[in-house]
DNA sequence: TTATAATATAACTATATAGTTATATGGTCA
DNA sequence: TGACCATATAACTATATAGTTATATTATAA
C-alpha cells in the first residue's frame, strides 16, 4: 500500500472517530432526518450538526435531499454499521478477556 | 447507544485514523516485527514508532513479546484488516461512482 | 418585496495529537 | 561492575479539529 492510499484510508477512519458523528449516523439508522430533527435528538447546536453532516457527506457516508427549506439526510453507505459492529465486537471481546483475568 | 459507548467506539476508530499506524499494521501483516525493523520499514523515527505501538497496544490491536532486549510486536486483533477492507471497498465504489459521472 | 424559518458557512477558541529532541529504562555482554 | 544496544518515555512544538458565536444563504409565505 502506498503512502497516499494509507492517507486516504486513515482519513475515512478519522471521519468515524468522533462520537457526535457516530451519534448522527446512529440516529439516521431508522431513516432520513432533517437537520433540525438531528439537532433535537443529539442535543448539539445547529451549526455543529451542519458541520458534522458536511464532513459525513464529504466522505460519502450520508446523502442529502432538499425539500422546501428542509434538508433531509440519510445513510449513504450502509457498511458503516458493519464497521461499528466489528469494532463493538472487538471491544466486547477485549473486555471479556480483561474480566477473565480476575477469575 | 449511550454517549459513553459512542465515546469508546469513536476512540477505536481514532486509533486507526493515522496513516503511520496503518502502515505499522500493514507491516505486521506478514508476521511479528521488532521495533527496529518497523523503524527501518516505515522510515519513521524510533520514538515515533514506539509511541504509535503503545497506542495500538492500548487498543489491543497489537501484542508485545520481549526476547532479550528486543521487543517483538504482532497483530493482536485480525479484524482490523476486515475494517480496512470494508473501508477500501467503500472508497473504490465511491471512486467508480465519481468516474461514471464523466461518461 | 419584506419577514421569517431552516440550513450553511466564517471566524475564532480551546483542546487533542503527531512528530521531534533529549533522556530514561532495561537487557546483554565484556 | 561498566559499556553498549534496543526500546520507552518526557517535554516540547506545530498542526488539526470540535465546538461556539455571529452571519450568510436559501426557500417559503405574507
Amino acid at each position: 500500500m502506498s503512502d497516499d492510499q494509507l492517507e486516504v484510508v486513515s482519513q475515512r477512519f478519522r471521519v468515524l472517530s468522533d462520537p457526535m458523528r457516530l451519534k448522527i449516523l446512529h440516529n439516521l439508522r431508522d431513516g432520513e432526518r432533517t437537520v433540525g430533527k438531528l439537532v433535537e435528538c443529539t442535543g448539539a447546536s445547529q451549526p455543529n450538526i451542519s458541520k458534522h453532516l458536511s464532513i459525513l457527506r464529504g466522505a460519502g457516508l450520508v446523502n442529502r435531499r432538499q425539500e422546501g427549506n428542509l434538508a433531509y439526510f440519510s445513510i449513504g453507505a450502509p457498511f458503516v454499521f458493519d464497521l461499528c459492529d466489528i469494532v463493538c465486537e472487538g471491544i466486547r471481546k477485549e473486555f471479556e478477556q480483561k474480566q477473565s483475568t480476575f477469575l
